[in-house]
DNA sequence: TATGAATGAGACTTCATTCAT
DNA sequence: AATGAATGAAGTCTCATTCAT
């Protein structure tokens, strides 16, 4: 019955974002009446939590272990950064296999709600990820140059959180969805891989 | 002062989006009474409207060209597809540059309004553009290789027009949109052409 | 079991008053569901006559009593007056003293009820005792005087009832109401024979 | 017309109380509609503030200057204390000429807003300046003794508060609500006194 | 006897929109 | 041309009450 509400919620979030979805709309699709689902939650948000807490700390908690393996991770190299990168990207992987739907929700449609920046958050990950490894070839260039670089780093991470996310949005089966941003995140290598041997 | 009204909109369409705007805030902003609009525009939606419809007429206009001129390329070679693919960025390109805030809101801010599918007629286009390119190469595959093949062609096509999307989003300079588009393409061109040469 | 709704009752009653208790809370602090109480009671206000009549019927009672004691006397000596306020005084400790929590609510906490009005009853009595006494001693003045004097008895009244009603709502064990209210009627005794033999 | 809604959110305030007013009422009676108010005050609390925060401050100035007088009066005889309660029995006159009605709804029906706990504050004024009477007199008697006299005061001080707002309650013109509290007070006082020699 | 689910009216509040002036 | 007042529907939420089980 919370399983019911929850359900409808879910569709709900998904299709308005958090901030315009409509308790009677949830409840007309759960087909019940809109006070009724205080009987099982306080409040909208709290609807929200019920759904998205177990998943945004798993979600903080894969963040936090790939901020330490970064900060621990001093090498020079080109292709150790190459292969860092792929690690990361097992561990993202595993994150949406194991609740995708739930995960688009937080990435996506959590605007109005305490959870409104994580995707924000994730971003910033990337382009960390990112900026680590254009240093190690490119920090040689003019202050223009860099200022360049550091955009186009910023987009790169932009649009390969916005590319999983998509992903999440249209895709509910896990296998589908490890394959997709495998092929995601191999297109980017490939392709930024490409940009750095140019330049 | 329907210019005046316009920016103010614009402004508010763009922090807010359409659902969330505010008229208030838009005659505050504005300078003038909210009951004022309506001597200028009959609704929310016609502010929406007048605002976007010449983008979103010329949008419709370079994607029917692009249609067409797909229609009428039957080469069966690699290179041309890579080719007519490069032809189509700069035409994207031209339309950002254009009138990137308006189409800022068409594509990323027009939930609610009559708008709000724009996005994904953009990414059929650019599916129907990658569905022709994979299938030159790889139109031998078994039935289930084939659909991931679509699934990815899919995936690839949204996240093409969401990054560009969120570079519109993001900056407003035009040598900045053209040249983070450019990127953009660029890495899923190399990207792309990667995964076809090792398939 | 309708004792021990009764007795959570009384207290939600005594916290929050008749408007603003609720029967949720009634049935919790009962140990039981809300739907249940239903089954003993047709409704809220129904709770509160089942707890308040009996209160009520015997304050009613003592009103008219007193009422019909005051008719009977027809002295027009000073000292009978002060003699006859002495004896009401002992019918209203008797009456706090059996009914306490029940008389406090009557008094204080029914707003929202069909016993709103009862304080209101209550001071009309004692007004009607002090206008007797007053006049005993005062009914030479001019109109305006004897206005005035009427104001005066009215506020008294109101306001002995009131410093009842306080006694009532902040403490619990008789002999302690008692003491207070002894003492609160000595006051306003002393102090009204001060007043009437200034003037 | 924010005077309108002011006039007719007094008389609402003041028949049901702060939580229990109701914005439809208040509406209603002001001749509009529920959500035309929010063209003039944001929010039921900002009515009541708008109504009630001069009259406040003007109370919290009065309580200070009467706290500063008593800590600087150090006399230890019966009389001077006698004196001193006259002196403040001006001040309170004072303040409730003002602003009555304003005062009424602060002191009596203010349960549920910011102002809540203001009759409490001024009970205890009342009650510091009673102990301080009473001390001068009996600090002779046994622990039992005092503890009584303790609940005396607090009740006098109780009922004096009370007996000032039901003044407040009943009368608007400002010379009677003079007379009558001063009336009031010299009841107490002579009651007091009558006390306080008999002991 | 008792429960838990459910309802419907009403609470405060927001906002696009209308309209007399 | 413009305003400010006003509306009505919808928003989230609460709660006394009902009812099938």
């Amino acid at each position: 019955m919370k399983k019911n509400i929850l359900r409808s919620a879910l569709l709900e979030f998904k299709q308005h974002g958090y901030r315009d979805a409509s308790m009677r709309q949830i409840a007309h699709t759960a087909g019940i009446t809109p006070g009724n689902i205080y009987r099982y939650f306080a409040s909208k948000e709290a609807i929200l939590h019920e759904l998205i807490q177990p998943t945004y700390e798993r979600f903080v908690g894969y963040v936090l272990e790939i901020r330490r393996d970064m900060d621990n991770t001093h090498t020079k190299e080109a292709d150790s950064s190459m292969i860092y990168l792929h690690k990361i990207q097992g561990t993202i992987v595993k994150l949406f296999n194991q609740s995708s739907p739930e995960l688009s929700i937080l990435l996506n449609r959590s605007e109005g709600s305490k959870y409104e920046n994580v995707k924000q958050e994730l971003t910033t990950v990337i382009f960390s990820i990112l900026e680590k490894a254009f240093h190690t070839f490119q920090n040689s260039g003019s202050a223009r140059r860099q200022e360049e670089e550091n955009q186009a780093a910023r987009m790169i991470a932009a649009t390969i959180v916005e590319g999983m996310c998509i992903i999440l949005r249209d895709y509910e089966d896990g296998d589908t969805i490890e394959r997709l941003v495998d092929e995601l995140i191999r297109i980017y290598f490939a392709g930024i891989g490409d940009k750095i041997n140019r330049s």
